[in-house]
DNA sequence: ACTATATAGTTCTATACAGAACCAAATGCA
DNA sequence: TGCATTTGGTTCTGTATAGAACTATATAGT
């Protein structure tokens, strides 16, 4: 393995690191006091892919660790924007549920949100987030499996 | 703005997100115990970009906030990986340049990452990253520049 | 059925992280 | 020169995060 094709992978992984970095920021932005970008993304996430789910499911979807997940999941619980029920078909797990108000929320996030997408769309065009997604995904689900391969 | 190029932008820093989770994990897992992410990445910018650098201009090329850096700085210089200095030109400001010991640990680190880079290399080619990097690279570049202009 | 193992989630603990307020040196400007 | 502002960095504080160990339920193998 060549130093250069190593180094390429490095600044691939550091333009990441440096893009979630300032995403997050400006989104933390525009949340709330006090709430996180993680907490927004789980809630985000009950509505795109639908709630019912289990914590460890959530966990898996962002692939952060399960005590991680319990964590912001009882910040939102707290906040009364979702609902924690007992799975009736496993004992040990239980099933996330978003309330109306964290429904409401997350609208209101998503509405306050606009103007900086709106921005960052003049820039960085559409056209150029719809030819990266695809190698992006190609690359999240790569270290996916190879972590489950590890693991 | 269309609900529908809102949630891809959306869904753009959503993968990122998790491309970074998954990055650090896969790296933190050939630290030393108890190293963390962010100290390897500053300790390697220091040999990539050069040291003698201020942690103000260090925390800018990560775009964390200076009291982050302050804090990992500290750890590392704890860890006689690098040495602070005062600034001869500045009474205010600092200079961190890399000991030998850092820039060892760094190079035994970057070594034992080589397999990880290898598989992931097998799965996701080389052309791939190249492919991708200068887009991501103009992505950053403009938050970097549209963060700026917010302030 | 009985034991071993795997799975879901929590708790405990230590560290990282980031906002806010702060201090000190430097710069601008009258 | 003197005062206001800006800049570089630290401190103080509260929250997030994640490893390790733990509990409880479920599943597998015999």
């Amino acid at each position: 393995m060549h130093e250069s094709v190593m180094s390429d992978y490095f600044r691939l992984f550091n333009e990441i690191g440096i893009i979630e970095q300032l995403s997050r920021t400006m989104l933390e932005a525009r949340l709330p006091p006090g709430f996180v970008a993680a907490q927004f993304t789980v809630l985000n996430h009950l509505v795109r892919v639908g709630d019912g789910r289990t914590p460890l499911a959530i966990a898996q979807a962002f692939q952060v660790p399960k005590n991680s997940m319990t964590h912001s999941l009882s910040v939102l619980e707290r906040e009364g924007l979702i609902e924690v029920r007992k799975n009736p078909q496993d004992g040990r797990s239980k099933l996330v549920y978003i309330t109306d108000s964290g429904r409401t929320l997350r609208q209101r996030i998503i509405d306050s949100f606009a103007p900086d997408i709106a921005r960052i769309a003049d820039g960085f065009p559409h056209e150029h987030v719809v030819r990266l997604l695809p190698h992006l995904e190609e690359l999240r689900k790569f270290l996916d499996a190879d972590r489950d391969a590890r693991n």
